[in-house]
DNA sequence: GAATCATTTAGGCATTTAGCTAAATACCTA
DNA sequence: TAGGTATTTAGCTAAATGCCTAAATGATTC
């Protein structure tokens, strides 16, 4: 939660969960979307990839970045709920599923 | 929305928030919840106003924080719609309406 | 194996952040 | 006005962040 919270934190990394919610894309087909240089955005994919929000799959030569978006949902539900604002909850249903890092 | 989810990736800040959600607290009550000092608690409060999360007020020699749960739900549910999230829009109750900044 | 494309790592620099203590300000009460 | 409480500002340090270029790695193809 901590850590996807802080990796939302910056406007680069939310485009790039907006830009893979209708599907993977390569590490270059993202990074050719925003105005930093390559090794930048692999930074900003690595914080992604912590935080459990992504993941790449290694495909001929290239990386495609896929969204995971129950860890997505789970953040945002949950912090919703703490704070009261009505969140459709029925998705945050699933908890140590397929990804719940979150242990560092 | 930047400041939103900058002042929103410190767990201080989203606890802050989650304490304020029932209600107005003054900065000292707030502060004694946190194991850090008053001044660097101060500087979240800060953060928090600047994103248009909190607002404060003067009361008798103190200062009554109190949260603004529409700049919250605005970018939450924001991010949540582009993203692709159900984010259940008919919860987005206005509970005191006429503050939509936002101007980040 | 060599060339090539794709991505990440390494190293460096500037800026921001989070924390602290000490001091200043503001506000209330006697 | 003086004293006391509440909060913020100032000034500092250490660490993290975001960005860059150059180099290293990995994988594909010839």
């Amino acid at each position: 939660m901590n850590k996807v919270f802080d990796a939302l934190s910056h406007p680069i990394r939310r485009e790039v969960l907006e830009l893979l919610k209708s599907g993977g894309m390569t590490a270059g087909d993202l990074a050719d979307r925003f105005p930093v240089s390559k090794p930048t955005m692999s930074g900003h994919f690595a914080k992604l990839k912590e935080a459990g929000l992504i993941q790449g799959e290694n495909r001929r030569g290239s990386v495609v970045y896929t969204i995971n978006m129950s860890t997505l949902e789970e953040a945002l539900h949950g912090f919703m709920g703490r704070v009261g604002i009505g969140s459709a909850p029925d998705a945050v249903s699933q908890r140590d599923g397929l990804n719940g890092k979150e242990s560092t």
